[in-house]
DNA sequence: CCTGATCCTGACCAAATGGTCAATAATTTG
DNA sequence: CAAATTATTGACCATTTGGTCAGGATCAGG
């Protein structure tokens, strides 16, 4: 619980993050119980006792992934402003969501597999600093709809919609690949349609 | 693996179902590696050897669900028709796919955990059965584009899509409430949502 | 109401798993 | 370089878990 003021020696810090790297790909992979600390210790190349002596326990890895993981997740809302155009904004953080489920795979499937399993360690991140920062940033887009300069929308779904979109190809990857076969570039096409969808869907309409 | 001939007692057709449901229950809320035949038992109201007296397995469980799930999973895509307003076709068929995030949110957690972890026993289906039925579907929407009759969109994309959207509400549903709060009803909004976005992504510009 | 088939269970087992610990090795530091 | 601290591990343990089995209960049909 008290974490320890100690500074953490370079051997420490380096298995720490071995631990963690390896933890990541065997729990993306498998999920939280599907995952013993046997495969995480080999992944790492560290005996289970080891792996043991850095956390106290499985679940202390996976809360340290999953605390270390909404910074990164949360990272690209963030950085949603108000200057520029409203549209570029918008489908700026979409390509960005794109991009970190084309490069943070396992964390998207680490983060879904949370999710799916209602959340038990990350509702309080889910209906605190999550839901302030989605009021914070649909009240953005609710004010550039009323500025009438994209076309109305339901904010809050928006964002879903942009979540949803984007992490599916990383959450769903295989079943992706599976359909589309192997001649074909996912998250190129993505990017495209995306790019499409949203301007389509953003676009003032002149006269309905 | 040989299918029993025999026909099946009332007894053991209603022992079956009820573990069945116990079991999707259970493997949706845990998965399955967090799943133990104990908790199905316990949940079906019968003792862990009764519920292997009927299925030879926890896998042989899970197998079974998964195969029941495919047909109810692929129905409404292969109830879209050539006949009708192809934006109407789509549009019913997103609006299918959100009812069934709705009614049926088990089922696609169910889904989702097992193609988030690669799949292991659906890849056959994905690769075989649901891809043919994708490209005889994309091949019907690029039909429908270059008569001119929707705007121009990657069929595959376009189907992707609407999976994402629709399963989107059932399997992050935890985070979806979390996000907007008690005083909000996710699928009926995410119907008007969806509603808009293919509406304004399908319809034919005059000229752009 | 007898008999064979079906249904059900307590007791049990082997393997896997999360975690501990005493002892040893390596490293840092005074 | 010696003491103290940190790192590592083999052996071990208690519990959980998937699965078995022999025998008893129940039920359908003649």
């Amino acid at each position: 619980m008290q974490e320890q003021p100690r500074r953490q020696s370079r051997i420490q810090r380096k298995n720490r993050e071995t631990i963690l790297t390896a933890a990541l790909r065997e729990f993306s992979a498998r999920g939280f119980a599907g995952t013993t600390i046997d495969q995480i210790a080999e992944a790492a190349g560290l005996s289970k006792p080891n792996v043991l002596y850095y956390f106290q326990s499985k679940d202390a890895i996976h809360t340290e992934l999953l605390r270390g993981l909404m910074d990164l997740w949360l990272g690209p809302l963030r950085d949603m402003r108000a200057e520029g155009d409203p549209a570029d904004q918008i489908l700026a953080y979409a390509r960005r969501k794109l991009e970190m489920s084309r490069d943070y795979p396992q964390e998207s499937r680490l983060f879904a597999n949370e999710v799916l399993q209602g959340a038990p360690r990350l509702q309080p991140i889910l209906g605190g600093e999550l839901r302030e920062l989605v009021e914070e940033k649909s009240a953005l887009i609710a004010l550039w709809i009323a500025e009438g300069r994209i076309a109305p929308v339901d904010p809050h779904h928006l964002l879903f919609s942009i979540w949803a979109l984007t992490q599916h190809y990383a959450d769903f990857e295989v079943q992706v690949r599976a359909v589309l076969g192997p001649d074909h570039d996912p998250y190129a096409e993505a990017e495209v349609f995306l790019d499409q969808l949203y301007r389509r869907m953003l676009r003032v309409q002149p006269r309905e």
